[in-house]
DNA sequence: TTTAATCTTAATTTAATCTTAATTTAATAC
DNA sequence: GTATTAAATTAAGATTAAATTAAGATTAAA
Protein backbone atom coordinates (compact mmCIF):
# COMPACT_ATOMS: atom_id res chain seq x y z
CA UNK A 1 0.00 0.00 0.00
CA UNK A 2 1.63 3.16 -1.08
CA UNK A 3 0.02 7.01 -0.04
CA UNK A 4 1.08 10.21 -1.40
CA UNK A 5 0.92 12.87 0.95
CA UNK A 6 0.70 16.28 -0.19
CA UNK A 7 1.29 19.08 2.66
CA UNK A 8 3.21 22.03 2.69
CA UNK A 9 2.90 22.25 6.32
CA UNK A 10 6.05 20.63 7.72
CA UNK A 11 4.86 19.55 10.94
CA UNK A 12 1.94 17.98 9.66
CA UNK A 13 3.46 16.35 6.75
CA UNK A 14 6.30 14.32 8.78
CA UNK A 15 3.32 13.87 11.27
CA UNK A 16 1.45 11.90 8.28
CA UNK A 17 4.29 10.35 6.66
CA UNK A 18 5.50 8.94 10.01
CA UNK A 19 1.97 7.80 11.31
CA UNK A 20 1.23 6.07 8.36
CA UNK A 21 4.42 4.17 8.11
CA UNK A 22 4.06 3.06 11.07
CA UNK A 23 1.05 1.57 10.10
CA UNK A 24 3.07 -0.13 7.02
CA UNK A 25 2.04 2.17 4.34
CA UNK A 26 4.91 2.96 2.00
CA UNK A 27 4.88 7.10 2.11
CA UNK A 28 6.01 9.47 -0.29
CA UNK A 29 5.34 13.10 0.78
CA UNK A 30 5.94 16.28 -1.40
CA UNK A 31 5.25 19.95 -0.59
CA UNK A 32 3.14 21.50 -4.11
CA UNK A 33 1.19 20.53 -7.10
CA UNK A 34 4.14 20.29 -9.14
CA UNK A 35 5.87 17.53 -7.47
CA UNK A 36 2.14 16.17 -6.73
CA UNK A 37 1.19 15.67 -10.31
CA UNK A 38 4.55 14.41 -11.05
CA UNK A 39 4.74 12.17 -9.02
CA UNK A 40 1.19 10.88 -9.30
CA UNK A 41 2.04 10.35 -13.16
CA UNK A 42 5.49 8.52 -12.09
CA UNK A 43 4.17 6.01 -9.60
CA UNK A 44 1.16 4.03 -8.74
CA UNK A 45 -0.75 5.08 -5.43
CA UNK A 46 -3.38 3.44 -3.58
CA UNK A 47 -4.19 6.87 -1.89
CA UNK A 48 -3.63 10.20 -2.18
CA UNK A 49 -3.97 12.62 0.53
CA UNK A 50 -4.41 16.43 -0.58
CA UNK A 51 -4.50 19.52 1.26
CA UNK A 52 -6.18 22.23 -0.02
CA UNK A 53 -4.40 24.73 1.30
CA UNK A 54 -0.89 24.82 -0.84
CA UNK A 55 1.41 27.16 -2.18
CA UNK A 56 0.86 28.21 -5.85
CA UNK A 57 -2.05 25.47 -7.12
CA UNK A 58 -4.34 24.53 -4.66
CA UNK A 59 -5.55 21.01 -4.18
CA UNK A 60 -8.96 21.57 -6.48
CA UNK A 61 -6.74 22.33 -9.40
CA UNK A 62 -4.06 19.28 -8.37
CA UNK A 63 -7.08 17.24 -7.98
CA UNK A 64 -8.71 18.35 -11.54
CA UNK A 65 -5.46 18.15 -12.84
CA UNK A 66 -4.67 14.73 -12.23
CA UNK A 67 -8.07 13.08 -12.79
CA UNK A 68 -7.65 15.10 -16.45
CA UNK A 69 -4.52 13.05 -16.69
CA UNK A 70 -6.37 9.64 -16.10
CA UNK A 71 -4.52 9.57 -12.73
CA UNK A 72 -8.32 7.89 -10.98
CA UNK A 73 -6.11 6.99 -7.26
CA UNK A 74 -8.74 7.56 -4.71
CA UNK A 75 -7.97 11.11 -3.03
CA UNK A 76 -8.16 12.38 0.61
CA UNK A 77 -9.06 16.50 1.04
CA UNK A 78 -7.78 17.85 3.79
CA UNK A 79 -9.57 20.79 4.42
CA UNK A 80 -9.79 23.58 6.88
CA UNK A 81 -11.61 23.12 9.76
CA UNK A 82 -15.42 24.51 8.73
CA UNK A 83 -14.50 25.35 5.33
CA UNK A 84 -18.25 23.81 4.31
CA UNK A 85 -17.68 25.77 0.40
CA UNK A 86 -14.43 23.17 0.39
CA UNK A 87 -15.59 20.17 0.76
CA UNK A 88 -18.85 20.72 -1.57
CA UNK A 89 -16.24 22.36 -3.85
CA UNK A 90 -13.13 19.06 -3.45
CA UNK A 91 -15.79 16.28 -3.96
CA UNK A 92 -16.97 18.00 -7.52
CA UNK A 93 -13.77 18.37 -8.38
CA UNK A 94 -13.25 14.59 -8.13
CA UNK A 95 -12.13 13.98 -4.36
CA UNK A 96 -13.50 10.76 -2.56
CA UNK A 97 -13.17 11.87 0.38
CA UNK A 98 -12.46 14.70 2.72
CA UNK A 99 -11.28 15.49 6.05
CA UNK A 100 -11.26 18.53 8.15
CA UNK A 101 -8.19 19.86 10.60
CA UNK A 102 -7.92 18.92 12.97
CA UNK A 103 -8.71 15.27 12.57
CA UNK A 104 -7.39 12.52 14.68
CA UNK A 105 -5.02 10.45 13.25
CA UNK A 106 -7.05 7.20 14.07
CA UNK A 107 -9.73 8.85 11.53
CA UNK A 108 -7.64 9.51 9.15
CA UNK A 109 -6.26 6.04 9.13
CA UNK A 110 -10.23 4.48 9.04
CA UNK A 111 -11.32 6.79 5.80
CA UNK A 112 -7.81 5.00 4.09
CA UNK A 113 -8.80 1.66 5.16
CA UNK A 114 -12.56 2.11 4.11
CA UNK A 115 -11.55 3.91 0.85
CA UNK A 116 -9.40 1.32 -0.04
CA UNK A 117 -11.64 -2.05 0.79
CA UNK A 118 -14.13 0.40 -2.22
CA UNK A 119 -11.29 0.81 -4.37
CA UNK A 120 -9.61 -2.50 -4.09
CA UNK A 121 -10.49 -4.52 -7.20
CA UNK A 122 -9.15 -1.27 -9.73
CA UNK A 123 -6.08 -1.26 -8.59
CA UNK A 124 -4.35 -4.78 -9.54
CA UNK A 125 -0.94 -3.68 -8.66
CA UNK A 126 0.89 -5.65 -11.27
CA UNK A 127 -0.09 -5.09 -14.82
CA UNK A 128 -0.19 -8.33 -17.34
CA UNK A 129 -1.19 -9.51 -20.34
CA UNK A 130 0.19 -13.19 -21.01
CA UNK A 131 3.82 -14.07 -19.90
CA UNK A 132 3.96 -9.84 -19.93
CA UNK A 133 3.86 -8.35 -16.35
CA UNK A 134 4.87 -4.78 -15.65
CA UNK A 135 4.88 -3.74 -11.86
CA UNK A 136 4.83 0.15 -11.62
CA UNK A 137 5.56 0.12 -7.99
CA UNK A 138 8.97 -1.26 -8.55
CA UNK A 139 9.30 0.03 -12.59
CA UNK A 140 9.85 -3.39 -13.14
CA UNK A 141 8.91 -5.27 -16.55
CA UNK A 142 9.78 -8.61 -17.42
CA UNK A 143 8.86 -11.05 -20.08
CA UNK A 144 8.16 -14.66 -19.38
CA UNK A 145 10.27 -13.40 -15.74
CA UNK A 146 13.41 -11.88 -17.86
CA UNK A 147 13.53 -8.49 -17.13
CA UNK A 148 13.29 -5.64 -19.53
CA UNK A 149 14.94 -2.54 -19.06
CA UNK A 150 12.79 0.53 -20.89
CA UNK A 151 13.50 4.24 -21.38
CA UNK A 152 10.87 6.62 -19.90
CA UNK A 153 8.88 6.93 -22.63
CA UNK A 154 8.92 3.48 -23.71
CA UNK A 155 7.36 2.60 -20.52
CA UNK A 156 4.77 4.98 -20.46
CA UNK A 157 3.93 4.00 -23.40
CA UNK A 158 3.75 0.28 -22.69
CA UNK A 159 1.53 1.06 -19.54
CA UNK A 160 -0.72 2.86 -20.95
CA UNK A 161 -1.04 0.20 -23.68
CA UNK A 162 -1.34 -2.35 -20.45
CA UNK A 163 -3.81 -0.15 -18.95
CA UNK A 164 -6.35 -0.61 -21.57
CA UNK A 165 -5.25 -4.00 -22.37
CA UNK A 166 -8.17 -5.42 -25.04
CA UNK A 167 -9.01 -1.68 -26.17
CA UNK A 168 -7.84 -0.37 -29.22
CA UNK A 169 -5.58 3.15 -28.56
CA UNK A 170 -5.34 5.21 -31.34
CA UNK A 171 -1.84 7.28 -31.90
CA UNK A 172 -4.07 10.06 -31.26
CA UNK A 173 -4.84 8.87 -27.58
CA UNK A 174 -1.29 7.74 -27.40
CA UNK A 175 -0.08 11.29 -27.83
CA UNK A 176 -1.84 12.92 -25.65
CA UNK A 177 -1.55 10.56 -23.21
CA UNK A 178 2.03 9.62 -23.08
CA UNK A 179 2.97 12.93 -24.54
CA UNK A 180 0.73 15.41 -23.44
CA UNK A 181 0.38 16.73 -26.83
CA UNK A 182 -1.91 17.51 -29.52
CA UNK A 183 -1.94 15.42 -32.87
CA UNK A 184 -0.31 18.31 -35.45
CA UNK A 185 -0.79 15.84 -38.24
CA UNK A 186 2.76 14.74 -38.81
CA UNK A 187 4.58 13.43 -36.26
CA UNK A 188 5.43 9.98 -36.28
CA UNK A 189 7.01 9.22 -32.82
CA UNK A 190 4.21 6.69 -31.79
CA UNK A 191 5.27 4.82 -34.59
CA UNK A 192 8.77 4.78 -33.67
CA UNK A 193 8.47 4.04 -30.20
CA UNK A 194 5.37 1.58 -31.00
CA UNK A 195 8.31 -0.17 -32.91
CA UNK A 196 10.87 -0.18 -29.92
CA UNK A 197 8.85 -1.47 -27.80
CA UNK A 198 7.96 -4.56 -30.07
CA UNK A 199 11.87 -4.78 -30.18
CA UNK A 200 12.09 -5.08 -26.54
CA UNK A 201 9.24 -6.95 -26.16
CA UNK A 202 7.84 -9.01 -28.84
CA UNK A 203 10.80 -9.44 -30.61
CA UNK A 204 12.52 -13.04 -29.08
CA UNK A 205 9.34 -14.26 -28.14
CA UNK A 206 6.99 -16.02 -31.09
CA UNK A 207 3.63 -14.70 -28.97
CA UNK A 208 3.37 -10.98 -29.94
CA UNK A 209 1.22 -8.73 -27.80
CA UNK A 210 1.27 -5.53 -29.18
CA UNK A 211 -1.12 -5.90 -32.60
CA UNK A 212 -1.44 -3.28 -35.28
CA UNK A 213 -4.89 -2.54 -36.37
CA UNK A 214 -4.80 -1.25 -39.90
CA UNK A 215 -6.83 2.15 -39.64
CA UNK A 216 -7.36 2.81 -36.17
CA UNK A 217 -4.40 2.17 -34.08
CA UNK A 218 -2.62 -0.43 -31.85
CA UNK A 219 -3.88 -3.44 -29.44
CA UNK A 220 -2.20 -5.24 -26.84
CA UNK A 221 -3.82 -8.72 -26.49
CA UNK A 222 -3.42 -11.37 -24.74
CA UNK A 223 -5.67 -14.26 -26.47
CA UNK A 224 -3.95 -14.59 -29.57
CA UNK A 225 -6.25 -17.16 -31.77
CA UNK A 226 -9.87 -17.11 -31.73
CA UNK B 1 13.79 -3.25 30.18
CA UNK B 2 14.47 0.39 31.88
CA UNK B 3 11.63 2.31 31.32
CA UNK B 4 11.79 6.43 33.04
CA UNK B 5 8.13 7.26 33.89
CA UNK B 6 7.92 11.66 33.61
CA UNK B 7 4.53 12.14 35.61
CA UNK B 8 4.27 14.82 38.08
CA UNK B 9 0.50 13.65 38.99
CA UNK B 10 1.33 11.27 42.19
CA UNK B 11 -1.27 8.67 41.19
CA UNK B 12 -1.07 8.18 37.54
CA UNK B 13 2.92 7.80 38.61
CA UNK B 14 2.54 5.39 41.48
CA UNK B 15 0.25 3.03 39.36
CA UNK B 16 2.19 3.17 36.01
CA UNK B 17 5.21 2.15 38.16
CA UNK B 18 3.47 -0.37 39.89
CA UNK B 19 1.79 -1.48 37.16
CA UNK B 20 4.86 -1.73 35.00
CA UNK B 21 7.04 -3.13 37.34
CA UNK B 22 4.51 -6.14 37.84
CA UNK B 23 5.82 -6.79 34.20
CA UNK B 24 9.10 -6.72 34.89
CA UNK B 25 10.39 -3.48 33.74
CA UNK B 26 12.89 -1.63 35.65
CA UNK B 27 10.88 1.81 36.52
CA UNK B 28 12.64 4.96 37.36
CA UNK B 29 9.75 8.18 37.94
CA UNK B 30 10.09 11.33 38.37
CA UNK B 31 8.12 14.39 38.20
CA UNK B 32 9.54 17.27 36.23
CA UNK B 33 11.67 18.24 33.12
CA UNK B 34 14.94 18.96 35.14
CA UNK B 35 14.99 15.92 36.37
CA UNK B 36 13.98 13.91 33.38
CA UNK B 37 16.97 15.19 31.59
CA UNK B 38 18.98 14.67 34.64
CA UNK B 39 17.75 11.06 34.60
CA UNK B 40 17.58 10.38 31.05
CA UNK B 41 21.28 11.96 30.45
CA UNK B 42 22.72 10.01 33.54
CA UNK B 43 21.31 6.84 32.46
CA UNK B 44 20.09 4.34 29.28
CA UNK B 45 16.83 4.06 28.80
CA UNK B 46 14.66 1.78 26.51
CA UNK B 47 11.60 3.87 26.78
CA UNK B 48 10.84 6.74 27.84
CA UNK B 49 7.06 7.98 29.06
CA UNK B 50 6.36 11.58 29.15
CA UNK B 51 3.41 13.53 30.44
CA UNK B 52 2.77 16.68 28.58
CA UNK B 53 1.00 18.29 31.27
CA UNK B 54 3.88 18.87 33.72
CA UNK B 55 5.07 21.63 36.39
CA UNK B 56 7.95 23.99 34.36
CA UNK B 57 9.17 22.75 31.14
CA UNK B 58 6.24 21.05 29.42
CA UNK B 59 6.43 17.75 27.64
CA UNK B 60 7.05 19.21 24.10
CA UNK B 61 10.28 20.98 25.35
CA UNK B 62 11.71 18.39 27.30
CA UNK B 63 11.10 15.54 24.30
CA UNK B 64 13.06 18.41 22.18
CA UNK B 65 15.75 18.92 24.44
CA UNK B 66 16.23 15.35 24.68
CA UNK B 67 16.64 14.89 21.23
CA UNK B 68 19.34 18.08 21.00
CA UNK B 69 21.35 16.05 23.62
CA UNK B 70 21.14 13.24 20.77
CA UNK B 71 19.15 11.37 23.21
CA UNK B 72 17.13 9.01 20.94
CA UNK B 73 15.39 6.91 23.31
CA UNK B 74 11.59 6.19 21.97
CA UNK B 75 9.06 8.85 23.73
CA UNK B 76 5.41 8.05 24.25
CA UNK B 77 3.87 10.83 25.02
CA UNK B 78 0.94 11.31 27.12
CA UNK B 79 -1.61 13.64 26.01
CA UNK B 80 -4.89 15.05 27.41
CA UNK B 81 -8.34 13.88 26.00
CA UNK B 82 -8.67 14.65 22.49
CA UNK B 83 -5.87 17.17 22.14
CA UNK B 84 -5.15 16.38 18.73
CA UNK B 85 -2.68 19.42 17.83
CA UNK B 86 -0.69 18.35 20.93
CA UNK B 87 -0.34 14.70 18.96
CA UNK B 88 0.90 16.38 16.37
CA UNK B 89 3.03 18.47 18.21
CA UNK B 90 4.22 15.85 20.17
CA UNK B 91 5.47 13.83 17.16
CA UNK B 92 6.96 16.97 15.40
CA UNK B 93 9.09 17.44 18.47
CA UNK B 94 10.63 13.75 18.01
CA UNK B 95 8.33 12.10 20.24
CA UNK B 96 7.48 8.40 18.35
CA UNK B 97 4.11 7.70 19.95
CA UNK B 98 1.45 9.44 21.86
CA UNK B 99 -1.56 7.84 24.21
CA UNK B 100 -4.66 9.60 25.26
CA UNK B 101 -5.45 9.97 28.86
CA UNK B 102 -7.43 8.21 30.21
CA UNK B 103 -5.94 5.21 28.81
CA UNK B 104 -6.22 1.46 29.19
CA UNK B 105 -2.75 0.17 30.50
CA UNK B 106 -2.75 -2.85 27.83
CA UNK B 107 -2.29 -0.61 25.86
CA UNK B 108 0.63 1.00 27.24
CA UNK B 109 1.89 -2.03 27.41
CA UNK B 110 1.19 -2.82 23.56
CA UNK B 111 2.59 0.51 22.61
CA UNK B 112 5.93 0.02 25.10
CA UNK B 113 5.71 -3.25 23.00
CA UNK B 114 5.69 -2.02 19.94
CA UNK B 115 8.03 0.62 19.84
CA UNK B 116 10.50 -1.42 21.37
CA UNK B 117 10.51 -4.25 19.11
CA UNK B 118 9.96 -1.63 16.10
CA UNK B 119 13.23 0.19 16.99
CA UNK B 120 15.26 -2.98 17.90
CA UNK B 121 14.62 -4.12 14.18
CA UNK B 122 15.07 -0.78 12.40
CA UNK B 123 18.37 0.10 14.06
CA UNK B 124 20.00 -3.47 14.69
CA UNK B 125 19.45 -5.32 11.35
CA UNK B 126 22.16 -5.25 9.55
CA UNK B 127 21.35 -4.11 5.44
CA UNK B 128 22.12 -5.91 2.94
CA UNK B 129 22.62 -5.92 -1.12
CA UNK B 130 24.37 -8.23 -3.07
CA UNK B 131 27.96 -8.75 -1.09
CA UNK B 132 27.22 -5.18 0.37
CA UNK B 133 26.67 -4.88 4.16
CA UNK B 134 25.82 -1.85 6.24
CA UNK B 135 25.55 -2.58 10.41
CA UNK B 136 23.96 -0.04 11.84
CA UNK B 137 24.54 -0.70 15.01
CA UNK B 138 28.68 -0.27 14.48
CA UNK B 139 28.44 2.13 11.27
CA UNK B 140 29.60 -0.15 9.51
CA UNK B 141 29.92 -0.86 5.51
CA UNK B 142 31.65 -3.68 3.95
CA UNK B 143 31.59 -4.94 -0.18
CA UNK B 144 32.66 -8.51 -0.45
CA UNK B 145 33.90 -8.37 3.26
CA UNK B 146 36.03 -5.29 2.57
CA UNK B 147 35.71 -2.49 4.62
CA UNK B 148 34.34 1.28 3.30
CA UNK B 149 34.68 4.32 4.92
CA UNK B 150 31.97 6.50 4.46
CA UNK B 151 31.46 10.51 5.33
CA UNK B 152 28.44 11.31 6.90
CA UNK B 153 26.54 12.20 3.96
CA UNK B 154 27.55 8.86 1.92
CA UNK B 155 26.70 7.07 4.97
CA UNK B 156 23.32 8.29 5.16
CA UNK B 157 22.80 8.52 1.41
CA UNK B 158 23.11 4.68 1.63
CA UNK B 159 21.31 4.08 4.48
CA UNK B 160 18.22 5.24 2.59
CA UNK B 161 19.04 3.47 -0.52
CA UNK B 162 19.01 0.41 1.14
CA UNK B 163 16.02 1.12 3.71
CA UNK B 164 14.39 1.51 0.12
CA UNK B 165 16.09 -1.28 -1.45
CA UNK B 166 14.17 -2.03 -4.57
CA UNK B 167 12.35 0.94 -4.50
CA UNK B 168 13.31 4.20 -7.15
CA UNK B 169 13.86 7.08 -4.90
CA UNK B 170 13.98 10.31 -6.43
CA UNK B 171 16.26 13.44 -5.97
CA UNK B 172 13.22 15.10 -4.33
CA UNK B 173 12.68 12.58 -1.89
CA UNK B 174 16.41 11.78 -1.19
CA UNK B 175 16.65 15.61 -0.15
CA UNK B 176 14.00 15.45 1.95
CA UNK B 177 15.40 12.58 4.39
CA UNK B 178 19.23 12.59 3.91
CA UNK B 179 19.62 16.63 3.65
CA UNK B 180 16.15 17.82 5.28
CA UNK B 181 16.14 19.90 2.49
CA UNK B 182 13.27 20.88 -0.42
CA UNK B 183 14.30 20.68 -3.39
CA UNK B 184 14.71 24.48 -4.69
CA UNK B 185 15.08 22.73 -8.24
CA UNK B 186 18.81 23.97 -8.50
CA UNK B 187 21.04 22.12 -6.15
CA UNK B 188 22.73 18.93 -7.77
CA UNK B 189 24.00 17.64 -4.71
CA UNK B 190 21.97 14.18 -4.87
CA UNK B 191 24.00 13.94 -8.03
CA UNK B 192 27.44 14.59 -6.65
CA UNK B 193 27.32 12.51 -4.19
CA UNK B 194 25.36 9.40 -5.80
CA UNK B 195 29.03 9.58 -7.47
CA UNK B 196 30.60 10.19 -4.28
CA UNK B 197 29.39 6.49 -3.45
CA UNK B 198 29.67 4.92 -6.71
CA UNK B 199 32.79 5.56 -6.70
CA UNK B 200 33.43 3.53 -3.23
CA UNK B 201 31.08 1.16 -3.29
CA UNK B 202 30.74 0.17 -6.99
CA UNK B 203 33.95 1.12 -8.55
CA UNK B 204 35.82 -1.54 -7.84
CA UNK B 205 33.02 -4.26 -8.59
CA UNK B 206 32.00 -5.43 -12.04
CA UNK B 207 28.51 -5.82 -10.20
CA UNK B 208 27.06 -1.92 -9.78
CA UNK B 209 24.38 -2.27 -7.46
CA UNK B 210 23.27 1.59 -7.94
CA UNK B 211 21.20 1.77 -10.86
CA UNK B 212 20.03 5.44 -12.26
CA UNK B 213 16.44 5.35 -13.50
CA UNK B 214 16.86 8.39 -15.86
CA UNK B 215 14.49 11.02 -15.54
CA UNK B 216 13.12 9.41 -12.08
CA UNK B 217 16.09 8.62 -9.70
CA UNK B 218 18.15 6.03 -8.52
CA UNK B 219 17.75 2.18 -7.43
CA UNK B 220 19.40 -0.64 -5.03
CA UNK B 221 19.02 -3.07 -7.05
CA UNK B 222 20.31 -6.67 -6.22
CA UNK B 223 18.79 -8.44 -9.02
CA UNK B 224 21.25 -7.77 -11.82
CA UNK B 225 19.17 -8.84 -14.56
CA UNK B 226 16.34 -11.73 -14.12
C1' DT C 1 44.24 29.13 15.62
C1' DT C 2 45.54 26.18 12.26
C1' DT C 3 44.75 22.21 9.69
C1' DA C 4 42.27 18.77 7.63
C1' DA C 5 38.12 16.73 6.39
C1' DT C 6 33.83 17.20 4.52
C1' DC C 7 30.22 19.52 2.26
C1' DT C 8 28.25 22.45 -1.36
C1' DT C 9 28.12 24.97 -5.58
C1' DA C 10 29.06 25.58 -10.22
C1' DA C 11 30.94 24.62 -14.73
C1' DT C 12 32.04 21.15 -17.98
C1' DT C 13 31.81 16.75 -20.18
C1' DT C 14 29.56 12.66 -21.34
C1' DA C 15 25.88 9.79 -22.44
C1' DA C 16 21.13 8.49 -22.78
C1' DT C 17 16.98 9.50 -24.75
C1' DC C 18 13.96 11.78 -27.70
C1' DT C 19 12.46 13.60 -32.10
C1' DT C 20 12.47 14.31 -36.88
C1' DA C 21 12.78 12.80 -41.37
C1' DA C 22 13.79 9.79 -45.10
C1' DT C 23 13.34 5.18 -46.76
C1' DT C 24 11.52 0.59 -47.02
C1' DT C 25 7.99 -2.75 -46.44
C1' DA C 26 3.37 -4.44 -46.19
C1' DA C 27 -1.64 -4.12 -46.60
C1' DT C 28 -5.68 -2.72 -49.01
C1' DA C 29 -8.41 -0.88 -52.78
C1' DC C 30 -8.97 -0.39 -57.48
C1' DG D 1 -1.35 -6.80 -60.78
C1' DT D 2 -0.73 -2.10 -59.89
C1' DA D 3 -1.49 2.06 -57.32
C1' DT D 4 -2.21 3.93 -53.09
C1' DT D 5 -1.85 4.39 -48.46
C1' DA D 6 -0.47 3.12 -43.81
C1' DA D 7 2.86 1.43 -41.02
C1' DA D 8 7.68 -0.30 -40.04
C1' DT D 9 12.29 0.61 -40.07
C1' DT D 10 16.49 3.08 -39.92
C1' DA D 11 19.56 6.59 -38.88
C1' DA D 12 21.14 11.10 -37.76
C1' DG D 13 20.75 15.37 -35.17
C1' DA D 14 18.75 17.76 -31.13
C1' DT D 15 17.75 17.79 -26.59
C1' DT D 16 18.01 16.80 -22.02
C1' DA D 17 19.62 14.37 -17.88
C1' DA D 18 23.24 12.76 -15.40
C1' DA D 19 28.30 12.13 -14.48
C1' DT D 20 32.36 14.23 -13.58
C1' DT D 21 35.55 17.52 -12.04
C1' DA D 22 37.29 21.10 -9.41
C1' DA D 23 37.28 25.01 -6.54
C1' DG D 24 35.48 27.50 -2.61
C1' DA D 25 32.85 27.27 1.84
C1' DT D 26 31.95 25.25 5.91
C1' DT D 27 32.61 22.45 9.73
C1' DA D 28 35.15 19.58 12.90
C1' DA D 29 39.52 18.22 14.84
C1' DA D 30 44.13 18.92 16.44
Amino acid sequence: MRILVVEDDKKVGRFLEKGLQEEQYAVDLCRDGADALYFAQTNTYDVIILDIMLPGKDGFTICREMRENSILTPVIMLTAKDAVEDKISGLSEGADDYLTKPFSFEELLARIRALFRRNQDYKTKVLKAGDLEMDPLRRLVTRAGKKIILTGKEYALLEYLLRNKGRIVTPVMILGHVWDMDYDGTSNIVNVYINHLRNKIDKYSSVKLIKTIRGLGYQIDENQEI
